[in-house]
DNA sequence: GTCCCACCTCAAGTCAACTTTAGGTCAAGA
DNA sequence: TCTTGACCTAAAGTTGACTTGAGGTGGGAC
């Protein structure tokens, strides 16, 4: 262990507090892409350990992993990002914020407007919107706020 | 059909512009309890359409079907439900939404004071929280906002 | 020499919220 | 009469983000 180059995807998941297979999942979807030593096991950078807590990070901002995965091809793969990189990440994030923070303050004020009315009428009620259900896509899971977050983020 | 009791599924679909499937699945789960006709068809009151659009509205607040249901089962089964009604359920909604509004503005709070940093470390970075992710379930999918809505909406 | 541990792969299971598919009933219209 | 359409059930498929399980390897400690 002690000529060994990188870390080991154990002391990865100690550092991160990431489940091993978790790890390995995310090596699956392209997040993170370490190498192997001779006896084929991954060996990872230290850069990685930054990777992956902006992977969770990104997942608390409410992303897909795809959706990171665009975000991450975006750095270098094997140098530290720069604080410039991480800037132009950080208004990416940010203006997907913003977006689902004004859809739910909507939501929120037409409630108000609603409290005690009882309506709840599929003609009347401004609750009730068509036209965002109307754009969902056909099966899988439902996503809480709508549509995905981050699908246009420059709106 | 001319002295035919009730809504049929199909009615029902085309009113809330729900799927025929879903409104059966629904009522697996719980949600509404048409009753059958001679024919073993389901027969629907005009309140269901009600209840059905509730929950669609309930589903954009991001609550979940359970969830849902339990805020049903306090709705009268075989009534039009009061203004009084509505107001306490809605009140449960507002605080819901304002807690999920305030968590997301913290988050992006954080995220405004790391603008350009660049640190996104294990260590030293607010943005990354531990104690978060501690409390998540084992499998299944990802709350998009941390922990479901509604958990504790008294908070 | 054997045991254990950390690691490996590949396949299948989990959850929510549905949809899709396969196969069947029944009444009305051409 | 035959077909069409609306309905029925039950089972399996879909999606994302993983976990779990089965079965196997390699190296260090005892």
């Amino acid at each position: 262990m002690a000529a060994a180059e990188g870390l080991s995807i154990g002391e990865i998941a100690a550092r991160t507090g990431l489940a091993v297979s978790a790890i390995r999942y995310y090596e699956e979807e392209g997040l993170i892409a370490p190498w192997r030593n001779a006896a084929g096991r991954r060996r990872f950078q230290r850069a990685d350990i930054r990777r992956l807590s902006f992977v969770m990070i990104a997942q608390q901002f409410g992303f897909t992993l795809p959706q990171i995965r665009v975000e991450l091809d975006r750095l270098p793969r094997h140098r530290a990002p720069t604080k410039a990189d991480w800037a132009r990440i950080s208004r990416t994030f940010r203006s997907g914020l913003d977006t689902r923070i004004a859809r739910l303050e909507k939501l929120r004020d037409t409630l108000d407007g609603c409290i005690g009315c009882g309506c709840l009428s599929l003609d009347a009620c401004a609750l009730y919107n068509p036209k965002d259900r109307a754009a969902e896509r056909g099966t899988g899971p439902r996503y809480l706020l709508g549509d995905s977050p981050g699908d246009s983020p420059g709106e």
